[in-house]
DNA sequence: GCGATCTTTTGAATCGTTTCATTGTTACGA
DNA sequence: TCGTAACAATGAAACGATTCAAAAGATCGC
């Protein structure tokens, strides 16, 4: 009882020979209904559980996805582990997930796990510029799709959202609305997906000859973040305070929201205007129902499977980009000002 | 190039014996200077990657653990998640994680799956009365400690938080501010965490004669749940609005207040105070601030990581069951009503 | 009853590690 | 120079599955 029955064991017990066990697992129907039955009861009464270890040995590669994501706290993070979680499940595979947490040692970890896991592909949303990493990962054949980041589509196949084009619609939303002095809250613009968005507000914002964009920086993306940004906002006299703002996410909008609303001294939408990106349950029972820029995740998520799919079962890869387009979500936080 | 370099390619590369190689990579003091850095630059430059199952075939046992959890976007959970991977990686694991999405049939696949995998442990939030099922995981002898669950602790450790205890505090703190007619909002009771809530707070409502509680069934645990019961209390008259409503987590608080809120009928806190449950990142920045009860999720991922450890360390385990405390936390939607 | 054909079962070889008893090498004191 | 101890390196065996060529058994027509 003390270690775990082996298929020798079940053969023994069912009196057939290994070979036949493995059939009964892997090929039902080459094996006849009699001692299929034995050996299906064997493997109850032994409780015996298939070592993976040694199957993936044999035939050479895992079931398993490997999935390393910026930060799982992050609900546009989960929803795409969901999606994928739910795609890879359907096509028999299981989804190991990392969490790199923006912290690229994590993440190299993370790699070298799952190449020792001999995991099947990997879908990644790396950190920062990684080049080197990604061709190293090329060149050992590991079949690999960036996940939310456009790749050079003779490398990496690619799932992504169009940021430059969430961003425009973002600070255009704004600028349709009436407002024209703007700023974009966002993290460091290293991080790809801020500097793409920031660049989407831009170009809208250059459409205006009388508007203006001014960029605060954020540490970071989170709740907290954007409150030390509100807070800052609130210590500037009324004057010097932009009539819309337009944060690099949700959780960055919630913040300064918060910050803006306790002191009770400006009013959203009718002082400043508040947009955010990625639709996350929470922007809709916001202090003020914050308006939003959502992105496809469940899409994103299946896709980047499918593709994962696509590089493993082909040889000779042709490698896709593919890139979906994001959409306006207007509320109360950037409703038309009253009047004037 | 086509094959992946195993440990006898980078023995015959650095002309060593097989042995040494693997000592290289597992006791490199048991190996002269000189012969490691050969091995190493061999490594190097065949682009060798240990094959984990391999490894893992001989020892035994795999260096993961697995983690099923009941939703992974349930912020409770995605911080219990995190606390626990971390742990896992200072003593050298990496967390596999499942999501059963309180679906029976799912937890079953990832229990299965990780039994494959020959994990460590395992750390599960087990859906519904699954006694049976664990039962056989104990027969099977895979350590096991049960998260936000309380174990006999005959058969298995786990970490908890006192639910029973929170729902009193939740509920006490309302009487406490004056609300006389409770109503306590929760999904299926079968759910443990949901009836030791409620039950906790049926404590409290028996300490003041002239209190009433009522109890309002939810569809699940999500906002959109919370607006549907937030709904069906508008459409009632006022009369019959409860002046203390108790969501069983913050996601249902946040949707009903929305709803209330929404149709600007009832005022939070001055008509109805409302209070929630895991004080989660949102809690704070609602459109009312919403009080909630605290639970320590990072201790509980750390502790239960501390509990497996233990059971897969001794061979006779004794099981222990740890239970943590909530905290109330108080926010404007639990203010006292400004007078009488 | 026999050969041909088809189905079922067999079991040795294999995957890539780790382990460990054995062999080889070095250093040093007598 | 030799013996011994300490240290390094060796390589066969083992882990538990899958695979596949070959053997065994069943079925059928004549």
């Amino acid at each position: 009882m003390n270690r775990t029955a082996s298929i020798k064991d079940v053969a023994t017990h069912a009196s057939v020979a290994v070979g036949t066990v493995s059939n009964v697992l892997n090929y039902p129907d080459r094996v006849s209904e009699r001692t299929k039955e034995r050996v299906l009861r064997a493997i109850d009464e032994l409780g015996f559980v298939r070592n993976d270890a040694a199957r993936q040995l044999r035939v050479g590669h895992s079931r398993t996805i490997g999935l390393i994501v910026l930060d799982v706290g992050n609900p546009f993070f989960t929803s795409v582990v969901r999606s994928a979680e739910d795609a890879a499940a359907l096509q028999g595979s299981a989804v190991l997930l990392g969490d790199s947490g923006h912290d690229a040692g994590r993440e190299a970890n993370y790699i070298d796990l799952f190449q020792e896991q001999r995991v099947q592909g990997l879908l990644i949303s790396p950190v920062g510029d990684v080049t080197d990493r990604l061709d190293l990962l090329r060149e050992r054949g590991v079949p690999t799709v960036l996940v939310d980041r456009l790749a050079d589509e003779s490398k990496f196949s690619s799932v992504a959202v169009d940021d430059d084009a969430g961003g425009y619609l973002a600070a255009r939303h704004l600028l349709d609305t009436g407002r024209r002095q703007l700023a974009f809250v966002g993290g460091p613009t290293s991080i790809r997906q801020v500097a793409d968005r920031l660049e989407g507000a831009r170009r809208a914002v250059k459409e205006e000859p009388d508007a203006t964009l001014e960029v605060l920086d954020s540490e970071g993306q989170t709740v907290l973040a954007g409150r030390s940004v509100g807070d800052m906002l609130v210590q500037r006299g009324r004057a010097e305070l932009p009539d819309g703002i337009f944060c690099a996410n949700d959780l960055l909008a919630l913040g300064v929201m918060q910050s803006l609303t306790m002191t009770h001294t400006f009013r959203i939408p009718e002082d400043v205007a508040l947009i955010g990106y990625d639709d996350i349950d929470f922007a809709v029972s916001a202090v003020v129902p914050l308006s939003s820029i959502r992105q496809p995740t469940e899409l994103l998520g299946r896709t980047a499977i499918e593709l994962l799919s696509e590089e493993v079962e082909s040889q000779n890869p042709v490698h896709r980009a593919v890139v979906f387009t994001p959409e306006l979500v207007v509320r109360q936080s950037t409703a038309a000002p009253a009047a004037g």
